[in-house]
RNA sequence: GGAGGGGUAGCGAAGCGGCCGUAACGCGCUCGACUCGAAAUCGAGUUACCGGUGAUGAGCCGGUACGUGGGUUCGAAUCCCACCCCCUCCGCCA
């Protein structure tokens, strides 16, 4: 959620911010909106100022003996009018409300404007895209003439955007859990965690997921519980109507978990292989960071991604999200895109946002300075990684010629050494 | 699923129809005194949000909030109803 005084404050830096983001949310409305709240407000609570009065009067007769029936009477008159007021002033703050809850978060300064996914800004390369000397197959195919992967079975055990990872699959999905589990949590400073997978509507606002994306989520019919779409819910709500102490930002969390899409919306894209899943598993990270300091964090969040990358010996570039393309949360967001030789591009395999106070402020996440008043802290969210983009990755990039995968050395370990992945 | 206990400020906890929400008391935190300095001790201060005014500050005025939502009442932390969560015991269970 935004900050309301801004809004009231200078509607024109919102309005510009919708404008940026090809909104449809009309500023001048929320306005009126919003004014007819605080005339409501202001009214009723004038009322309640001289009931509250009145009633110490009374208070006062009683103690003293004297006779109050005047006094209640004009009292009784005065809460009936307060009460039908009352009911006025909340459906006019619901509506503000509800309106506030739509609109996204502002973009920071250094995001680039722009339409949509043409529009983003290319800011880092790193790895050489490997030449190959034979047809590039993709990796659904080499996974399944491989035996690992099975998408069949899948479709008949549930149905379409499911994989079965079988043998080396499975296990090298597991190996990849823990490779970047194992890189977070020694060799950077979060805290590995194991949260629901479900959540409730109020974790799903917080982050944002809801009121406005409720078609992407898969919900339980008899609980109002939600599967989460990324472990982002969890860690980020870790921290809801909390106080931290200044002292202890920035904080940093991870967690492997599956993650549950409905893919509403994207028939027909990325119909093969594991790029879209219903259902996935990923490494997520969250930090939360004093305001002055998270776009610093964002940086060294995005970092933690890169690294992943490069210790598996994978080619990606990293570009800055323009106005236009960026989730409804963040203020500033890098994408990490993998080079996929079959696909002959660079495909999405990581994340890393800054929300700035957008989820704070709905989740009420705050940080107290010592003897300092308290603010919304900055929450920072990324992918660290998923384990299926990552798989896919993997088996484009390390093809050979008879079908066989030779596997990023720093992977081998966790694998029990094998090197190579061998046809059946 | 059954029985009982509980949810009050950053934390613990008292209050159980108006004199109790700038909310007793304790801890923590801030400032001050004492001290060469520290500890200990002593003193003072310290809820959040919304509206009005003001400069998106300070201050002042007003309102709201005792798990959440309703109800009773002139007036509810306090009484009634529903729901959520936590704890103890019983049942069931991986």
């Amino acid at each position: 959620m935004i900050d309301l005084k801004l809004v009231q404050k200078q509607p024109e830096v919102l309005a510009k911010a919708l404008a940026d983001r090809h909104s449809d949310l009309c500023v001048d409305q929320f306005l009126e909106l919003d004014a007819r709240r605080r005339a409501l407000l202001t009214e009723v609570e004038e009322l309640k100022s001289r009931r509250n009065a009145a009633s110490g009067e009374v208070a006062a007769c009683k103690r003293e003996g004297r006779d109050a029936t005047t006094l209640l009477q004009e009292l009784g008159t005065l809460s009936e009018r307060i009460k039908a007021l009352d009911t006025e002033t909340v459906t006019a703050k619901a509506a503000v409300e509800e309106w506030l809850m739509r609109v996204p978060n502002l973009p920071d300064a250094s995001v680039p404007v722009g339409r949509d996914e043409s529009e983003n800004v290319e800011i880092a390369r790193h790895g050489q895209p490997r030449v190959f000397d034979f047809p590039v197959q993709e990796h659904g195919e080499l996974g399944t003439a491989l035996g690992g992967l099975d998408f069949v079975r899948a479709a008949r055990l549930t149905g379409s955007r499911f994989a079965i990872l079988q043998g080396w699959a499975a296990r090298l999905d597991r190996a990849l859990v823990n490779f970047f589990l194992d890189q977070h949590t020694r060799h950077a400073d979060y805290q590995e965690v194991c949260p629901p997978y479900m959540v409730n509507r109020s974790s799903m606002t917080g982050t944002g997921q809801l009121p406005k994306f409720e078609e992407d989520l898969f919900k339980l019919s008899d609980w109002d519980y939600y599967l989460i779409p990324t472990a982002e819910v969890p860690l980020t709500n870790l921290h809801a109507s909390e106080v931290l102490n200044e002292a202890d930002l920035p904080r940093g969390y991870c967690a492997a978990t599956p993650c549950f899409r409905s893919e509403a919306g994207s028939a027909g894209k990325d119909t093969r292989g594991l790029i879209r899943m219903h259902q996935f598993t990923k490494v997520e990270m969250v930090r939360f960071a004093h305001p002055d300091d998270s776009f610093n964090q964002l940086e060294i969040m995005t970092g933690h991604a890169r690294r992943l990358l490069e210790l598996l010996e994978l080619p990606y570039r990293v570009i800055t999200l323009c106005t236009g393309d960026m989730g409804f949360g963040a203020a500033k967001t890098y994408d990490i895109e993998v080079w996929l030789p079959a696909q002959n591009t660079y495909r999405e395999i990581s994340s890393c946002s800054n929300c700035t106070d957008f989820q704070a402020r709905r989740a009420d996440i705050r940080y107290k300075p010592k003897g300092g008043k308290s603010g919304f802290v900055h929450t920072l969210n990324g992918s660290g990684l998923p384990t299926g983009r990552a798989m896919a990755a993997i088996l484009e990039n390390g093809q050979q010629k008879d079908g066989s995968i030779v596997l990023p050395v720093a992977l081998r370990p966790y694998l029990g050494g094998l090197e190579v992945i061998e046809p059946c």
